[in-house]
DNA sequence: TGAAACACCGACCGGCGATCGGTTTTTGCG
DNA sequence: CGCAAAAACCGATCGCCGGTCGGTGTTTCA
């Protein structure tokens, strides 16, 4: 009776809103139960739990979350964490577009980050120190 | 007659796949009839030539491609470079996730560049420090 | 002036996210 | 044990989008 896993093709995986909402729903509180999620749903997109429910099962085959029987309910959680998600997501873009060279991805986002405000670039810099300083102890 | 521009949400614009390859031979060689293009298309995604007129013009009304009129075809070119489209896809996919804070952005990211391979971690440095020069002369 | 080139229009398909109501299964209580 | 509540499960519908195409009109030029 098990489902297909969707998204068989190499496209990024394209959240939905009120997917989004669900995984940030999850984020701030794991381990919750539809019917939970469901009441705690913002003004704006409230809906019925069958609603939530189907949401939960698309997330679930798309492997975003985990879950796991709690008497004859079901409890949720994220599979992976806000950074990891948006990771993976920046990981799909770029696979759509990269073309063997790094370089203009990586100057893209320099200039992403550059753009924000006058602190992002020094952090980004420091970020990067931190983790070169980190390939020395770490493995 | 005008069209209506779609994806008035806040969502990412989505690029299918023949979209993207479209933009791709734009960027190859700019200023190219419906015509060439179709005829460029590799096997694999060979279609007619109303297909390859229709999907330049969502993207005309995706506002990622400019249009000139030659007699009485158009020539197309792509309005965003490669770096620019993928700094939009980055910023589309960040300001679904992001929280306030950037740093885990940032750090997705630095984490994601660290994945590929030695190299690139020290790449991504360079360009930082090169564009923290630039500020400098630059503005 | 007639044929070729091309834009333009409308139709259809399949997939997906959202939405819901009805049905079945599980469970816990009196 | 039997029943009502809870929740999963199932399937249907909707609207949007990307891809696909054929037909029709319009422009151009030999």
């Amino acid at each position: 009776m098990r489902k297909r896993p969707v998204n068989l093709s190499n496209t990024l995986p394209h959240l939905g809103e009120l997917e989004l909402t669900l995984l940030q729903a999850l984020w701030a509180q794991p381990e919750q139960s539809a019917l939970r999620l469901q009441q705690e749903l913002p003004r704006a997109q409230q809906c019925s739990l069958s609603t939530v429910q189907s949401t939960l099962e698309r997330l679930h085959r798309k492997m975003l979350v985990r879950r796991r029987r709690q008497g004859h309910a079901y409890v949720y959680c994220a599979r992976l964490g806000r950074a990891e998600l948006l990771g993976k997501l920046l990981g799909g873009v770029i696979r759509q577009l990269h073309t063997g060279s790094l370089d203009p991805i990586l100057s893209s986002f320099v200039d992403f980050a550059d753009k924000i405000d006058e602190h992002t670039l020094d952090r980004l810099d420091e970020l990067v120190q931190k983790r070169k300083l980190s390939r020395f102890e770490g493995d």
